[in-house]
RNA sequence: GCACCCAUAGCUCAAUUGGAUAGAGUAUCUGACUUCGGAUCAGAGGGUUUCAGGUUCGACUCCUGAUGGGUGCACCA
């Protein structure tokens, strides 16, 4: 166990020193001094109030092991806390400690401020992982929806990477199948537009959302076994790879991931491996054919699959009667390919919770075919995003394209916001900076909710910047750059211990719980715990702000302090939005 | 029918993974030095944590059951 946290390491000796000479009946007769350190850093949380103190010692699991009262051993243990820079007070079963300033500037704020409380390694061992995440299809248009995929996706590399592991990030596009020859079938049967010179790929969603109206319109008429035949011969010309559909799949295509990497660059994402789905679609089909007839797969109703409905889990099929293969049957070569070509440990894929039953049966049969790591695969669902009159459906059309809400939220930024500042900044400081806030607004919404929950996108409710949101702490943080550019720091020695205001000790004890944050939100795949640590940590510094004089104090001693801190939250917060992939303004 | 997810203030969400008096935002009402940036801050009202049992020192959290809502279950991805 990494004990990276400084200050709980250094109340967690004390305590165990305390509880040594206390108890010396308890080791190692009934607990190892080890194992009663690990308990005790563990055992400490942070006091509900900050005035009682930065941490608490709840004295239960002691108190079961002494078969005596959990206050009377809080009692004891606070008796016997001599050190000067602790304070310790019981307080019913738990044993409340202030940590004297001094140690919080030396051992916590001075490391923020050098960098190096950034770089530590917050786990022990970690298993190399795949995060797969963003899995959008090429021929449709990029919405809202798959936005919450890639913030997440990407928040979770970041802060798994911060914690100390090692990651390799991937992405999956869908450039195959029947949503792919229904756009082509409408481009070149129906459409009367000229293609655009720009925005092809948005021009190209379009198309397939018209060609969906058509064939639902078309459905219980005699066109309807006319198209679907259409559609079926399209697919096979593209599975042999040749011919004109074939050809203007290959151009369309392009202009798909000419998009996708368009939006990836603005989120700032990057993937180090890209896997199509064209590249598996034979490959896995044979392979499947292979196992079949090794007799790891079973025939039903003319289909190939595994039958797993003895473990409530259905039949997952892998072949059609047809002889194609599914969404399963890539995803199965791929696993392979994940395991023993890049060497995975541990796979993570960040998927709609829609497809857990798809998962569940593609792990099931990997254990089934012999892959050890099949137990190390994780599928991490989350709830998707709805507009406020029903579920998202790029087939019907009703959709919130993604550059809609980029733009809109860009613009709303500069009208209401930046507007004051035209004369001040140039048109390029400017753009950029409503590039942005509009990124916070939109990254932190995605990621403040647990994952779990339901978005219900409102485009209204999204604009409005007040309260909690990302450009509330991206505020905050242009504030502390602001008061750095005009009151810059003198001197590298501060007296720390001047810092004794209720709100600067605030600080002091949000900013020590920095990483312990982030390595528990790591820990959990929870990006919204992060999101909390750091609207919390902006929060309690406008308090600070609004009750303390900073650059404006008169005390050099307490000016220079204060100055110190704040540039460590500051930081802090650059750190944590960056963790999160959210920019930090130096102005807004 | 079977499986999974959700239910906390009017609304949207938290709650350190079983710990102290369940907290924020928003909406409503009231207030803040002729400001180190008001995208800020302070205050007020707002709760039987859907319901009924159980587990224990202790439950929003775990177990059982019920109710309401969502999602998925064979040739789509």
């Amino acid at each position: 166990m990494i004990k990276h946290d400084s200050i709980r390491h250094l109340v967690t000796q004390t305590i165990l020193n305390v509880v040594s000479s206390t108890y010396p009946e308890l080791i190692p007769q009934v607990l190892a001094k080890e194992a009663l350190e690990d308990e005790i850093y563990k055992a400490l949380v942070l006091a509900p109030q900050s005035e009682l103190g930065d941490l608490a010692f709840g004295c239960f699991i002691l108190a079961k092991n002494l078969k005596k009262s959990p206050a009377d051993v809080a009692k004891a243990i606070a008796a016997g806390i001599m050190d000067t820079d602790l304070k310790a007070v019981a307080a019913g079963p738990y044993v409340n400690i202030t940590v004297a300033s001094a140690i919080h500037g030396e051992q916590v704020i001075r490391k923020i401020l050098d960098g190096s409380y950034f770089k530590k390694q917050l786990v022990e061992k970690s298993p190399k992982t795949m995060i797969e995440y963003s899995q959008p299809n090429t021929h449709k248009e990029l919405h809202v929806g798959h936005m919450r995929n890639l913030c997440l996706g990407d928040a979770l590399v970041r802060m798994l990477r911060y914690s100390g592991r090692e990651i390799v990030s991937s992405t999956f596009p869908g450039d195959m199948g029947t949503h792919v020859a229904k756009c082509l079938w409408y481009m070149k049967k129906h459409n009367q537009e000229p293609e655009p010179e720009t925005g092809k790929g948005e021009w190209l969603g379009r198309m397939y959302s018209k060609a969906n109206l058509l064939l639902e319109d078309q459905n219980g008429t005699p066109q309807e076994a006319i198209n679907r035949q259409e559609l079926t011969a399209i697919l096979h010309e593209l599975e042999s790879k040749s011919g004109p559909y074939f050809e203007l799949w290959k151009t369309t295509r392009e202009w798909s991931i000419e998009l996708m990497k368009k939006v990836y660059k603005w989120a700032d994402v990057t993937f180090d491996e890209w896997y199509f789905e064209s590249t598996m679609d034979t490959p896995s089909a044979q392979w499947v054919k292979e196992l079949y007839a090794e007799g790891k797969l079973e025939l039903s109703e003319g289909a190939i699959g595994k039958n797993l409905e003895s473990e409530n889990l259905g039949f997952c099929m892998l072949l059609k009667s047809d002889g194609t293969g599914l969404y399963a049957t890539k995803d199965l070569l791929l696993a392979k390919h994940k395991f023993e070509d890049v060497k995975i440990e541990k796979s993570v894929y960040v998927v709609d919770m829609r497809q857990a039953l798809h998962f569940k049966q593609v792990f099931r049969v990997l254990e089934i075919l012999g892959f050890e790591q099949a137990k190390n695969c994780f599928h991490l669902q989350y709830n998707y995003v709805e507009l406020p009159d029903g579920a998202m459906s790029s087939r019907k059309g009703n959709i919130v394209p993604l550059t809609d809400l980029v733009h809109r939220m860009e613009d709303h930024v500069k009208t209401t916001y930046l507007a004051r500042y035209t004369n001040e900044w140039t048109a390029e400081e400017i753009q950029k900076t409503a590039e942005q806030v509009a990124k916070g607004a939109i990254f932190y919404g995605m990621l403040r909710m647990d994952t779990n929950k339901k978005i219900v996108f409102d485009m209204n409710e999204w604009l409005k910047l007040d309260g909690e949101s990302g450009p509330f702490i991206q505020y905050s943080h242009a504030r502390i750059s602001s008061l750095a550019r005009k009151f810059p720091r003198t001197s590298q020695q501060v007296k720390w211990d001047v810092l004794t205001h209720p709100a600067e000790r605030q600080l002091l004890q949000a900013l020590f719980g920095f990483n312990s944050s982030v390595a528990q939100a790591a820990e959990n795949f929870k990006p919204a715990a992060i999101c909390t640590y750091l609207y919390e940590l902006a929060k309690k510094f406008n308090v600070f702000y609004h009750e303390c004089a900073i650059g404006t104090e008169k005390d050099e001693a307490l000016r220079e302090a204060r100055l110190a801190l704040s540039s460590a939250v500051g930081i802090t917060l650059k750190q944590g939005l960056g963790v999160l992939g959210m920019p930090a303004p130096e102005k807004m």
